[in-house]
DNA sequence: TGATCAAAATTTGTCCGACAACCGGATAAC
DNA sequence: GTTATCCGGTTGTCGGACAAATTTTGATCA
């Protein structure tokens, strides 16, 4: 006897975000059409409509879909860039490494302006933990991952603008990530990291006192010496 | 369990999905741990279970980890993502809205303060000619797309970092758009758009004369009176 | 002791029902 | 004519429950 092997697929939500996948890439819905809601959705396929959201979320985070609470969800007009996109391979010439160094540079700058004007207690004594952390690994002499990114995150998220850090944090690794492909660079060594750290202790102090424009102005001046440590030249 | 807490909801399940991401490129969870069990997650955020799973979806399909039924989730990379995307579709609410709305007032300020840095005569020519052109609109009524946009992407080219172009004409392009979908907006007045013509004219003023930090400053005050007639409000 | 297998505990996947937040249009009030 | 309010519809969030898959535990036996 011979029964006729199904398979039930790995995952519904899975299924279903393919399922309205090729829906709208057949053109079945076209740009800026709402799709049918949930509850249709969940009917039509017969899923609990948990799985339907799931799907859509796939969707959303690949950019297809956008969902408006109470509206509906749409299929997203294909005009423009639908992401910002650094090409990190790109990066390993100094050449192109430098203008991203640079939109680096300024978006820290903000965030510490934008910091220095919103930091509350707790933000403060986060980054003075986290710089204390980086101290001792200075003196201990180990530093496994990049130490300044704790604490330039710490100030993104004291600036209290979520896109902001979002790129800020996307920006940053795309940075690091194209050093790391390039050919092994000299670990810095104790006095370097040493004033590394002093000038992390300026910025913070700036922040605590406050300071929108000293903030900024010594964040610039620390990454400029990161940058020139790259042997990056800005024009 | 370190997860830092988030106080303002927007979106949970993007919020979680953000602190989450944050731990793992943090460092705090190695490529191939296990994640807290979802429970532990829904108990730690303070979030029923269905906005856990949410996120961990936005996660998976981000390429970020990995769930295994019965067994839990798990890093797959720390890279992180590969683009910096907003999700217009809940800008419609301008909570969310404004802080899109200061990412590009930073945005602009810098590429102000570049521009006027390194501005040749041929930007200039170029700015007036586009600024003269929108002059002749706004008396002649006739304004049919956004008269800002090709005055500001001149600004930014000006300013001579092709990232930061790319990166400025993104969030404007998102912000039309959803501004676009709302439907309260009013179309302004002539009144409105003289003044507005005025302050571009003492922005380009302020390049010309190459003094970056006026530059800057008059292009923040124009685009605050803008975010002012949106009715959007910053912290 | 050591290996094997079955049951129990754990964890993700799915379902259901309910309510809150929000949008869009229609209606009412000024 | 403009503004305010209401109402049905849709997405967002919650809580509980069970199914499916995995991991751990424990008992049994060679």
């Amino acid at each position: 006897m011979t029964f006729q092997t199904f398979q039930r697929p790995a995952h519904l939500s899975v299924e279903v975000a393919r399922a309205i996948q090729r829906e709208i890439q057949g053109g079945r819905f076209k740009d800026g059409e709402r799709l049918p809601t949930e509850a249709n959705l969940s009917e039509h396929f017969g899923v609990s409509r948990g799985v339907i959201r799931e799907a859509i979320v796939r969707l959303k985070s690949e950019g297809l879909i956008e969902t408006r609470q109470g509206s509906g969800a749409f299929v997203l007009s294909a005009d423009g860039p639908q992401a910002f996109r650094i090409d990190a391979g790109m990066l390993v010439q100094s050449r192109e490494l430098a203008p991203v160094f640079e939109l680096r540079i300024e978006l820290e700058a903000s965030a510490a302006a934008l910091a220095a004007r919103r930091r509350t207690k707790r933000h403060l004594t986060r980054m003075r933990h986290v710089l204390a952390e980086i101290g001792e690994m200075i003196e201990r002499g180990d530093w496994g991952l990049d130490p300044d990114y704790g604490f330039h995150i710490e100030i993104a998220e004291a600036a209290g603008n979520a896109y902001l850090l979002d790129l800020l944090d996307y920006v940053t690794r795309r940075i690091t990530y194209s050093i790391a492909l390039r050919r092994r660079s000299t670990p810095p060594t104790r006095t370097v990291l040493r004033r590394v750290h002093k000038e992390h202790e300026q910025v913070l102090a700036a922040i605590a006192d406050q300071d929108p424009e000293r903030a900024s102005r010594e964040i610039r001046s620390h990454l400029e010496g990161a940058a020139d440590r790259l042997r990056l030249r800005f024009r």
